[in-house]
RNA sequence: GCCCCCGUAGCUCAGUGGAUAGAGCAGCGGUUUCCUAAACCGCGUGCGCAUGUUCGAUUCAUGCCGGGGGCACCA
């Protein structure tokens, strides 16, 4: 989409006869938007920054949208901009601000948590991460597919069918199988617990408002094994069936076929559910995997390149892990003890808008952690509150004014607030666009806790209802609220209209 | 031993080359006859250490120190 900086930015580039990236500056002493072009390119043109720097500002000046340029520091072009350029500005935010059209089909599996348990809050940072990866996607235009693969068939499937079918016979669950109430609870419904387990997670996820488009079963891809085996680069040693993967990228050789049986691993049904992926022309298939699975993050890739696929087309998200703390105490999260902390549980005591929030709120690379009992008890002093709050603020002054006309030119001078909302308005594309390209959604709430206060900060500074600006500020504050609850969707968080 | 991640304010963390490094929490003080006070305003000698690259490094490179995770014919 082409913003009121991206056309200004042309405008200036058209001038200057070079491409110039305007970048709103930290402080706003140094002007609405900046640009350290004459300090990248001052030595390649054998002239001084400053020197440069005046040469450029003269021709930035007469720039439609340009109030005034001054020269700063090493050699910074700092430009104040008119309000005429303002009020352009927030006039173009509408639903599809920050919107793309990359037009790419892209497949993220997320979760992707064996069956033998209900999902913990280790699953749900996968979830989280992922979906808010996916829905950057989606916004930057691309045609999004989210999906749950899991394991049916293995040992540790045996091991839960043969825990519950204890437990129903009235004996205790096996050592190496799984414990808990859960196990307990499936007992007492009849069949297959594995289909019963995949109805709760699915409740699980849908109640964390992340919704699965299609679910891969292991069990079914396994019998397309024999297709694709002789496709790879095998060899055989201590009756074992390896991949030579490690010429192809991967760190390590990895077994297909076990030699105790040829029965087939994990990775041999990979193999089959790569090429799965890739045969149903997803130009990109994305891995969201736990810091645990690092040693296996080139195995993908090097089985695309092994089977003849471009590699880029796989890619493989890495996040750390979460750590819970309950009372200052740590918990360990395995499946098999009893301290876990269940998503459903962790659900019910934060709310499903701070568990989303907390969860995609850090960096996928940094280890989270959040103290529960925290995190429940101080719920009213959640950042998340703080955003929801100004979007649900602007719902009530939008209620208030009725019908009453929304848009137009302000009666006089825009006043800092206006100047410092629009502002925050116009970093939004950018941000969104660079949250998508890093695979950093984190981005996303700490931009919106800026445009939340910078909204606070206007509404209390400018009075709306009845004022002569009404219309024009009834427009920043639809504005506002638009990306508001963009903003909050992109983390899978509600935008409420009352609090 | 090898691989990955992290080290920023008392705490939890944003900030992947720019000009005076930010937020929330915790602490202290102020603001409401007015559209939602879940708000606003004020108060802070912080980028683990060392070299290097650069006009400019918290950011990039290398080394060291410290913390976490991983090195299965489990998934």
């Amino acid at each position: 989409m082409n913003t009121a900086v991206d056309r200004l930015e042309a405008r200036v580039s058209d001038a200057v006869g070079a491409p110039v990236e305007l970048e709103r500056p930290g402080d706003p002493e140094h002007g609405d938007l900046a640009t350290n072009i004459a300090l990248r390119r001052a030595k390649e043109l054998g002239k001084q920054p400053r020197e440069l720097a005046a040469e450029l500002a003269e021709r930035m000046a007469g720039v439609e949208g340009v109030e005034s340029v001054d020269i700063a520091g090493p050699g910074f072009l700092n430009l104040r901009l008119a309000d005429s350029f303002f009020v352009e500005a927030a006039a173009e935010v509408d639903e599809r601000y920050g919107s793309g059209s990359d037009g790419e089909r892209v497949q993220v599996e997320l979760v992707s948590a064996n069956p033998t348990g209900p999902l913990t809050v280790a699953s749900a940072r996968n979830g989280a991460y992922g979906d808010a990866v996916a829905r950057l996607f989606a916004l930057a235009g691309d045609n999004v597919e989210r999906e749950y693969y899991y394991n049916d068939s293995g040992a540790q499937m045996d091991r839960f069918r043969a825990s519950v079918d204890a437990v129903r016979r009235g004996e205790a669950p096996p050592e190496d199988g799984y414990h808990g109430a859960y196990i307990e609870q499936l007992a007492a419904l009849k069949g297959d617990p594995v289909p019963l387990m995949l109805t709760e997670i699915e409740t699980s996820l849908e109640r964390f408002r992340i919704h699965v488009d299609n679910w891969a079963k292991q069990s079914q891809l396994e019998l397309r094994l024999g297709e694709y085996l002789p496709r790879l680069d095998t060899y055989e040693k201590d009756g074992a069936l390896w991949a030579a993967s490690s010429k192809y990228g991967d760190d390590d050789d990895r077994v297909l076929l076990r030699s105790e049986d040829r029965s087939p691993t994990y990775r041999a049904a990979d193999v089959v559910y790569l090429a799965d992926k890739l045969d149903r022309g997803f130009d990109r298939a994305i891995y969201v995997l736990g810091a645990d699975h690092h040693g296996t993050r080139n195995w993908y890739a090097a089985v695309a390149r092994m089977l003849g696929y471009d590699p880029d087309r796989v890619e493989v998200l890495l996040y750390q892990l979460v750590h819970l703390t309950r009372g200052g105490e740590q918990t360990k999260m395995s499946k098999r003890r009893g301290d876990v902390v269940f998503l459903d549980d962790f659900i019910d005591e934060v709310g499903v808008d701070a568990a989303r929030w907390y969860l995609v709120n850090r960096g996928p690379d940094q280890t989270i952690e959040i103290d529960v009992d925290l995190a429940a008890e101080k719920s009213q002093k959640n950042p998340v509150y703080y955003v929801q709050y100004a979007h649900a603020r602007i719902a009530a002054i939008l209620r208030n004014a009725g019908d009453a006309q929304v848009g137009g030119d302000p009666p006089g001078p825009l006043v800092g607030e206006e100047k410092d909302l629009i502002k925050r308005l116009l970093e939004f594309p950018p941000t969104v666009r660079e949250a998508a390209a890093r695979r950093g959604p984190q981005l996303v709430p700490a931009y919106a806790i800026r445009l939340a206060d910078d909204y606070h900060r206007f509404y209390h500074e400018c009075r709306v209802l009845g004022d002569d600006a009404q219309a024009f500020r009834l427009s920043l504050c639809r504005a506002t609220q638009v990306v508001i609850a963009r903003c909050l969707d992109l983390v899978g968080v509600e935008a409420p209209e009352r609090m």
